[in-house]
DNA sequence: TAAAAATACTCCATAGGTATTTTAT
DNA sequence: ATAAAATACCTATGGAGTATTTTTA
């Protein structure tokens, strides 16, 4: 589990496309796919249902979002925080 | 910056030595060096002040260190929330 | 000197890309 | 027929290691 993975999920999560993700995030259609694999098989749970409607998250993934949300959120405050160091 | 990094770095501020995290953390020492590395880079700040008395946390590692302690224990607990998925 | 951190490399895993195929609308 | 996701394959970056050198109590 790594950012990257978790801001990709958080993407694909709120346009519900893996492809528009992509765009949105410059990486490959394929990159996003292996990304949220990767996610999903270090947490052993599927976080999307690939389906008939498009694509929708699943109980897992509802669960991790807020997570994703916080970590992100927590590393750019940190950033700001700790890179505006005065030295 | 991912969260090795962050993880070694709680560690290292925690014993105060490089070699030390790297025992503990079951890594090599230059292992430890280059993620603290790679960390100051990403952050354009030095994290430690290695010096006569062993190892010191610089004002910016100060701040780092309660951004990395709940950084790595949102992903425990992601991890733990969303791993035991019923499926 | 003795212990710890930094450096110089080497190797390999994997993240990301292109191209293609499969699937579903 | 079209659009999106999955798969196959390739490459390059960088993460982790060993060995060595530098530094400082």
């Amino acid at each position: 589990m790594n950012l990257h993975q978790l801001r990709t999920f958080c993407e694909v999560a709120g346009v519900h496309s893996f492809t528009k993700a992509a765009r949105n995030l410059h990486y490959a259609q394929s990159t996003v796919t292996s990304q949220i694999q990767n996610l999903e098989d270090f947490l052993g749970a599927p976080l999307f249902e690939r389906g008939s409607r498009g694509i929708v998250l699943t109980d897992a993934g509802v669960r991790l979002l807020p997570y994703a949300n916080a970590m992100l959120s927590l590393a750019e405050s940190a950033h700001r925080h700790v890179a505006r160091s005065p030295v």
